[in-house]
DNA sequence: GTGAAAGCGCTAACAC
DNA sequence: GTGTTAGCGCTTTCAC
């Protein structure tokens, strides 16, 4: 493995100014510059990472910290935090919590000292913790918002009101509405949105686990609710709804709506194509990157609320006739 | 940030004993260690990766390499990965190549100088490069099997075989295949099955993008080549054949099967339930990353090859009369 | 604009 | 067993 010293030697340079001339080229005469560039790229020279995060304190590596990669959810704003972070030169340390706050201390307290920034997904963690992260090192929060961080998350708000509008146009007065973790921010945020909504009766069947699963437990309880539509904390759980809900025999939209929310690619191929409110997820992963990459201690932290769009597809129809009650 | 250097005044050692003590606890007395450990634990040591890269030669990071994340194949084998090496107190690098070989080149290039090892999962790449990586760090593929390298891979061809028989036992005799990348090592495999069993005429109705989309594309092929029965490269092709076939107006399994490979989530929750070959994933991933971990230059690289299982659900029945000629 | 030299935090001989 | 010493490959003052 060729180093840069072996690069200076070929081009006749100091180590220093071979440094320089890859990482800040203006400062080296354009002459000795090319000669460096040249040699590096004739001995395939690739820089040691660990020895450059030594060196100046800083490591180009991205921590990426997700509750469950295989949902996707956070697969989706993974790969757009990866291919955001390859066109920066700086490579993504995933680690997945497997939705354990314990774990996720525990993962943070280890990534942290070894990366350059920290980007926090859906962090189930209390905010005094998160504080406390983002005091040690840059910290950017996805799809959370905490008071004083950078973050980027959604316009929830506006997409539980336009599903909501959705459903009272088409006759729905009473609709259920299946939350997901306790610890979820978004969740709550969600929550929040619905109590804001008059002329439609909402009916909270709890929380479950943010994955399909959850849905399928839930829909005996949207049925029991006696509502005409449910609202999802996400589109696994509507998507586990709606099989629960053809299971026993109950048909979507003809008996019963369904929204959810995220827009992951399985929505649009299920049939009845699922109704959801689309969340921009791979550009949450690259603004959150970028963020990132501009994070000044000193300066205001930003906060970027990203815009959400209601697709409207087969899973929603006119109401029905209430199925009890 | 407490440095290894604190611990050992903290603990009065020397470095070289808190070193030991925390990577070699066996080479240090009883109570050296336990002061060292106290230590640490009461500073909230955690140890710099890159100077132990740095000084010791060797990352503790993994390198994984995948076509896309956003896929849920890949973003399981990632979680399987990414825990099995969280056990071994390693990081995960991970890479995604947007399926493109001259990304997964360059991915390859900047990722092996800085992790002790590479994980590459279903690697585009000739088989020369591939084993010129291997030559110059550890290097375990998986889904794929290159001579002479460690590999993790699943037992397609059983797989292929149980997938027709089962089609066959159903009175299908006509069956079409839609493929996948003509990069991909595990779609040459399928296709290598395919041509071995006899009893039932396959047509090869060409390859497509290995995602939902590739599939919606294939479907009219399928038709047209008067099939009954259709075997995809994956679950996502078949999700987007049945989608097609479905808003052509055919019924899964009256008109035609459908039958996928991976059993990835979405299979058993989309309707009709896809039946699938399913892959073991999360094990993979387990596999690979203890494979690299034992990796011995010296010694025949190991070979593991999973096996597989038809998962019936209910896309597959009884074969209907052909659809044409 | 350039080079010499120090040192980031850790491990690995090497002596004791 | 334990301490001393010398780097790993790079960045970064500091002089020139």
């Amino acid at each position: 493995m060729a180093t840069l010293q072996d690069v200076a030697v070929a081009a006749g340079v100091s180590p220093a100014t071979a440094s320089r001339a890859l990482s800040t080229p203006a400062s080296v005469s354009m002459e000795r510059r090319h000669r460096v560039l040249e040699a590096a790229e004739r001995l395939g020279y690739r820089p040691n990472r660990s020895a450059q995060a030594l060196a100046s304190g800083r490591s180009g590596h991205i921590g990426l910290v997700v509750p469950d990669l295989a949902n996707p959810f956070f697969a989706t704003v993974a790969k757009g935090v990866q291919s955001q972070a390859r066109g920066a030169h700086r490579s993504v340390l995933v680690a997945d919590t497997d939705e354990d706050v314990r774990a996720e201390r525990e993962i943070v307290d280890d990534l942290q000292p070894n990366v350059g920034g920290l980007l926090l997904c859906s962090p189930r963690m209390p905010e005094d913790e998160i504080r406390d992260a983002a005091a040690r090192g840059p910290v950017v929060v996805v799809n959370r918002e905490v008071a004083g961080l950078a973050s980027v998350s959604f316009d929830v708000a506006s997409g539980v009101h336009a599903a909501l509008a959705h459903l009272r146009a088409l006759g729905h007065t009473r609709v259920a509405y299946v939350g997901g973790p306790s610890t979820s921010w978004s969740d709550a945020r969600r929550r929040a949105a619905l109590t804001e909504v008059a002329g439609l009766e909402i009916v909270d069947v709890g929380g479950q686990r943010p994955i399909h699963q959850g849905g399928v437990a839930a829909a005996d309880l949207v049925i029991a609710a006696g509502a005409t539509a449910v609202l999802a904390y996400n589109d696994l759980v509507a998507l586990g709804v709606m099989a629960r809900l053809h299971a026993r025999g109950l048909s979507v939209p003809g008996d019963v709506s369904v929204i959810g929310f995220d827009d992951i690619p399985a929505a649009a191929y299920v049939s009845p194509a699922l109704t959801t409110v689309a969340l921009p997820l791979t550009r949450a992963g690259h603004e959150a990157t970028t963020l990132l990459d501009g994070l000044d201690a000193a300066a205001e932290p930003p906060t970027v609320r990203l815009p959400v769009e209601l697709v409207v597809r087969d899973s929603t129809g006119p109401a029905a006739l209430p199925l009890k009650g």
